[in-house]
DNA sequence: GATCGCGCGTAC
DNA sequence: GACGTACGCGCGATCC
């Protein structure tokens, strides 16, 4: 980070919040708008301008040489206001639990140390920021130096100066002798204002000059005041004139920024009532360094050692460090970036996050290496990727036993939104500038060894920092059960499922590719047809929203249900709209064409494409860091959204097998979202028809309407589950009205009986919302936690937003870490039971196994205790299994 | 020719 | 504006 240091005007900042925020107190009455204004003017400062170092320049409580030069020096000041005067030793309190540096002179005032470190200092930085309202203080702006403004968010250089005030900087001091400073007492030249002084100075330059050539001067009122104010401009010169050099007694690094929210700030401020900052604070706390780590912040890549290993010396070195350490950081580098398999090109590694050593894939000490892990099976091995890294080590280290930490994982643990790369970690936990590898400097393994080494070196050595960084955040916040004993437990289980992948029927996609292929044709030809028809002969491409919509709205002349940003609206929900007013054919006929393309697009034709040529399997990839719920996803393809509801995206799924003399074996949690609900919220009536084993949405619809369970009728129980789901996205009326195609009014009376019927549901609601609020963020049950900033939003919309995410995400991701910690449970049992068949997929509540026949019982059994195990909740989970050849023939 | 945002649609 | 979490296709505008 370039150096940057601010100089904050304390009493500046202290007036201008006073007075720029509404009157707010502390629990205990304390009057708290100023300290409250400070700081978030100082966060502000702190978030927005990269400064690396910061002064806070007081003035003395003291009588100044000022007004030993003239008595009547801000005799014209009035005492501060009642309400600001306990403020001012709460701000110090404040900015010193903050631990900024904080300087005060006596007999000066805060200018003067302003000017000083202006003049003193402006050479250790690229930039120096004053933060002032004083216009007097514009004479230092210059060079690297500018003045601030915060609350407007100017930054004055020497043109801006000139604009705002009519004069250049080296002319504030007579600008000011001669027009005087009220706010100050200052009395300047009576009869010259502004206007007059700054046309003086122009034409002569300074003070001296104008009095030099005082004959020349035109005009009766200048040229009275240059008759008897000279001595006036004098006194006034030396009260504007700013002490430059003061001795500070102060380092330049003892003002390095080290601000980080201890205990004992968040307490400060909690007793003042400032419950949203505390959170605020805790968010910018993860972009900045802990105190005490700062030796760490290095510069850059060219900070760190790089070794590449091509001797028994370096080996020797890598085996003491081995007998020393318990961590080790590695960062591998492999030929291709994709599949699980392909082979490495270069490993660095890691010992203190200093000094790196590296190794080409072909290096002939590797053997060396692994053979020193293996020979320390405690070591930790920090890793940026440690699916991947696991597969490296343990086809190279026999018996490989080591542990992982993966900083991408923790990183994710921290706060789960974002971004999770590695070069942003690394920059904003570290301050660290990593390179990321230039497509046009072409493939790594192209690159020159030295390259290769500085590369994967300085990305070895920063994951090493990180990983330190990381393991105090999981620690403050409280994560470490949920990253140790949840998260990382599960990364090698899923490497293992990566690997695994599951096996398709070739044919059967080609098969189905011709079948709907054919189907396409057909409806292209309906469309054709039914144009003619009409005389209408323009060339449509059904797969543009564009042209379609040019068609049904322009040419054919439908009604327009719906716009999106960009033009007319074609979804589904359009065109079955218009389909029901049965104006035209063409709309059910695009229905159709585009189900038949998606499912072709996106999966018959894209899924065997995917098949590794080795193992005729797909091998997905399973993202455990991008779901912000704590949720896994899918890539590559995505087999998480894999067609179930139509019919002919259903036959897709036939396409999914089990290998020849095995079986598939799916397990899905039974309703579990609304069983989390029913234990969060206790609300009895949810909890009895759980515990009594009934159909959950038959029973809500026959609460709600108040009939027995067997009068409810389809249509009823449909609408019951909709609610229930929409519930827990905290779906409001109009958008169930939508969903349910009913009248407004009719949804709002459903949700307000229903809440009627299930009250203790609406008041965990309210106090999920409550409870965020507070706290900044939401918890599921096993104490993952989701940040969620917008919760105070202003903005009702985004507010609104924030409020569903606090009502949905406990429920999601209790969901998620249940059925984590049932794939954990569920995996090592069948290590220890020594079964062969394996886990193949997770479709976030359901579990697929390829089995072998003979442990279909065994493993039925060890699927539904481990998964209706996972926790006692307070209605039981469940556990529906079935067993067929593919994915579609379950029984 | 590569990249990206958009509209749309699939899953839980 | 209005339903939470994802991924990914084809189109078409835009960048190089």
């Amino acid at each position: 980070m370039e150096k940057r240091l601010v100089i904050v005007d304390i009493s500046s900042f202290i007036f201008r919040a006073f007075y720029a925020i509404r009157p707010m107190n502390a629990p205990d009455g304390t009057p708290t708008n100023a300290i409250n204004g400070v700081l978030s003017m100082l966060l502000k400062l702190i978030e927005k301008y990269e400064l690396s170092h910061l002064v806070l320049a007081q003035d003395s409580k003291e009588k100044t040489f000022r007004h030993d030069m003239y008595d009547e020096y801000k005799a014209n000041r009035s005492e501060p206001p009642e309400d600001l005067i306990p403020q001012f030793t709460l701000i110090n309190n404040m900015t010193e639990k903050m631990g900024l540096q904080c300087k005060q002179i006596i007999g000066y005032e805060a200018d003067d140390i302003i000017g000083s470190l202006c003049t003193q200092w402006k050479t250790h930085f690229k930039e120096v920021l004053i933060a002032s309202s004083d216009k007097d203080l514009m004479q230092f702006v210059g060079g690297n130096v500018f003045m601030l403004d915060t609350m407007k968010d100017i930054k004055y250089d020497t043109d801006r100066v000139k604009d705002k005030m009519g004069v250049w900087p080296n002319q504030i001091v007579d600008f000011l002798s001669i027009v005087g400073d009220s706010s100050d007492n200052v009395p300047g030249m009576k009869g010259i204002g502004v206007k007059g002084a700054s046309q003086l100075l122009a034409q002569y330059g300074s003070l001296d000059g104008c009095i030099e050539n005082k004959h020349e001067l035109k005009g009766k009122r200048v040229i009275d005041a240059f008759n008897n104010y000279i001595a006036e401009a004098e006194l006034s010169k030396k009260l504007v004139s700013i002490k430059c050099d003061l001795e500070l007694g102060l380092d330049v690094e003892e003002s390095k920024l080290l601000f980080y929210p201890t205990e004992d700030l968040i307490q400060f401020l909690k007793d003042l009532g400032f419950k949203r900052d505390v959170v605020r604070l805790e968010k910018l706390a993860l972009s900045l360094d802990a105190p005490g780590e700062e030796s760490e912040k290095l510069g850059g890549v060219e900070q760190f050692d790089y070794l590449i290993v091509n001797s028994e010396t370096e080996i020797n070195e890598i085996k003491s460090l081995f007998d020393k350490s318990e961590q080790l950081s590695l960062y591998t580098e492999f030929k291709e970036s994709s599949s699980i398999k392909k082979d490495i090109a270069g490993v660095a590694i890691s010992f203190e996050g200093k000094k790196s050593f590296y190794f080409d894939s072909e290096s002939k000490f590797l053997g060396a290496f692994f053979k020193l892990i293996e020979e320390k099976p405690s070591v930790e091995v920090i890793s940026e990727h440690s699916k991947r890294d696991h597969f490296y080590l343990k086809k190279n280290v026999e018996k490989f036993k080591g542990k992982f930490f993966d900083t991408v994982q923790a990183h994710y643990v921290v706060d789960s939104s974002g971004n999770h790369s590695f070069e942003r970690m690394v920059e904003n936990n570290l301050g660290i500038e990593v390179s990321k590898l230039d497509k046009k400097d072409g493939p790594f393994v192209e690159l020159p060894i030295m390259e290769r080494s500085k590369y994967l070196g300085a990305r070895a050595c920063s994951n090493f920092l990180l990983a330190s960084k990381l393991k105090k955040d999981l620690d403050d916040f409280g994560l470490k059960s949920v990253y140790f004993d949840i998260d990382l437990k599960l990364l090698p289980i899923l490497a293992n499922m990566e690997q695994e992948g599951i096996l398709i029927n070739h044919n059967f996609f080609k098969e189905l590719e011709e079948e709907f292929q054919e189907k396409l044709k057909g409806i292209e030809g309906q469309v054709k047809e039914a144009l003619s028809e009409i005389n209408e002969s323009t060339e449509v491409n059904l797969r543009s929203p564009k042209q379609v919509g040019f068609l049904l709205f322009e040419k054919l002349g439908l009604p327009v249900i719906s716009k999106t940003k960009t033009g007319y609206s074609t979804s589904a929900e359009v065109l079955e709209e218009l389909d029901a007013k049965g104006l035209s054919s063409i709309p059910r006929m695009i229905i159709h064409f585009r189900e038949i393309d998606k499912l072709l697009s996106t999966y018959v034709r894209a899924i065997p494409e995917l098949v590794d040529l080795e193992s005729k399997r797909v091998h997905t990839h399973f993202n455990q860091h991008t779901a912000a719920t704590g949720r896994l996803s899918s890539v590559h393809p995505n087999l998480q959204n894999i067609p179930i509801r139509s019919d002919n995206g259903k036959k897709i799924r036939k396409g999914f097998i089990a290998s020849p003399g095995k079986l598939l074996l799916t397990a899905d949690y039974s309703q579990v979202e609304l069983r989390i609900l029913a234990h969060f919220s206790e609300d009895p009536t949810m909890v009895k028809s759980f515990l009594d084993g009934l159909d959950i949405h038959a029973q809500t619809a026959s609460e709600v309407l108040g009939v027995s369970i067997d009068q409810v009728s389809p249509n009823d129980r449909s609408m019951a589950k909709a609610v229930n789901f929409g519930l827990m996205y905290g779906q409001s009326s109009f958008g169930l009205a939508k969903a349910l195609g009913i009248s407004r009014r009719d949804a709002k009376n459903y949700i307000t009986m229903y809440f009627e019927r299930f009250n203790k549901v609406k008041g965990y609601m309210d106090s999920l919302k409550e409870v965020c609020e507070e706290k900044g963020y939401t918890q599921t049950l096993f104490g993952r936690k989701r940040f969620l900033p917008d919760i105070n939003s202003k903005n009702r919309t985004i507010k609104s937003a924030a409020e569903r995410i606090a009502v949905n995400s406990p429920i999601q991701g209790t969901a998620a870490d249940i059925i984590k910690i049932a794939m954990i449970n569920i995996s090592d049992s069948l290590k220890e039971e020594g079964l062969k068949s394996k886990m193949l997929l997770q479709v976030h509540d359901e579990l697929i196994f390829e089995v072998l026949e003979e442990e279909i019982d065994a493993l039925r059994h060890i699927v539904r205790s481990r998964m209706e195990g996972v926790v006692k909740l307070k209605v039981p989970l469940s556990v529906d299994m079935s067993l067929g050849v593919n994915w579609y023939d379950l029984k």
